[in-house]
DNA sequence: CCTTAGACCTGGAGGC
DNA sequence: TGCCTCCAGGTCTAAG
């Protein structure tokens, strides 16, 4: 579900409901959701933890706590919601994998009706790429030095569609389906351009609209297509932005040309075939 | 090393 | 109503 805008504004949220709380009490019912520590472990490691920083790395959420890093990543469905009390309706609470109750009568539940997220703890490191689940991944999509050289580097030897480029972590974090789509629309790319045919220029406009984009939904409140939503319940406005992804009834706002729905990578992907060239 | 298909999960939408 | 298939803001893995 979400991409770097709607982490930002996940962690933006949780920050100002969690900075300075302290976890009394720990309960993870999802063995599967604690991914490099036993559960058990992960549970007893975060009671009497007091949230300290709230930073994101891509799609990652990381809690600076007393003595630990703990990195979360909600994959596509994962959500956190603060609660004052842990909810009756047992076709909410049977969602609720992960329950955190804190030091002012709250508690901070983990929600995934797909069970797809993972949570990692590390003893704190002030370099947070120390940490084996961020090692093999890229720059931040808005780090300053992400340009269009640093992508040219990164794609240099790649045959895979550009698209499939954008979303491999390794190369660029926090790019998903919905951006790379819009991303590569606004280049005027293909998203089926072989990777290393692209040169400097084209890297810049992939970079350059990627900060533009990704700092647009931000201030918007991320996209909400089908169930994003932070805080109390929030939901994002960048889908009424989106150019062409999800927009294949609705013609090119550039040519007014058909848009195109295809597969890209297993993935579906929307494009104006006339705006955006193939190389 | 690189690339791709399949796996991991659940629920909602649409066809018959 | 019921059943079936397809689809979904993601990422591991196994195998070629």
């Amino acid at each position: 579900m979400p991409e770097a805008p709607e982490v930002q504004n996940v962690i933006s949220s949780l920050e100002k409901e969690l900075q300075g709380r302290k976890i009394l009490h720990a309960s993870i019912t999802h063995p599967k959701l604690s991914d490099n520590i036993p559960y058990e472990e992960m549970q007893s490691k975060l009671e009497g933890q007091t949230f300290r920083r709230f930073l994101r790395h891509g799609k990652y959420l990381i809690f600076e706590m007393d003595d630990y890093d703990w990195i979360c990543h909600l994959r596509m469905e994962g959500k956190f919601l603060v609660l004052d009390t842990f909810p009756e309706d047992p076709k909410i609470s049977k969602h609720i994998h992960a329950r955190f109750d804190l030091d002012d009568g709250r508690m901070l539940c983990y929600y995934d009706t797909r069970k797809f997220g993972r949570m990692h703890l590390y003893e704190k490191s002030e370099d947070k790429h120390n940490h084996k689940c961020l090692k093999d991944i890229g720059l931040d999509v808005l780090d300053p030095k992400a340009d269009g050289e640093y992508l040219l580097e990164k794609l240099k030897k790649r045959k895979i569609p550009i698209k499939s480029a954008l979303l491999d972590q390794s190369v660029i974090a926090g790019i998903g389906n919905i951006y790379a789509d819009e991303i590569l629309f606004q280049a005027g790319l293909d998203p089926r351009s072989v990777s290393s045919h692209l040169d400097l220029e084209d890297c810049t406009r992939i970079m350059n609209a990627a900060r533009d984009i990704i700092q647009a939904s931000i201030q918007e409140g991320g996209t909400t297509i089908r169930s994003f939503s932070y805080g109390h319940g929030q939901s994002g406005n960048f889908q009424n932005e989106l150019q062409v992804h999800a927009r294949d009834d609705s013609p090119c706002p550039k040519c007014s040309g058909p848009i195109e729905k295809i597969k890209v990578g297993q993935r579906s992907t929307y494009l104006c075939p006339n705006c955006q060239v193939l190389k």
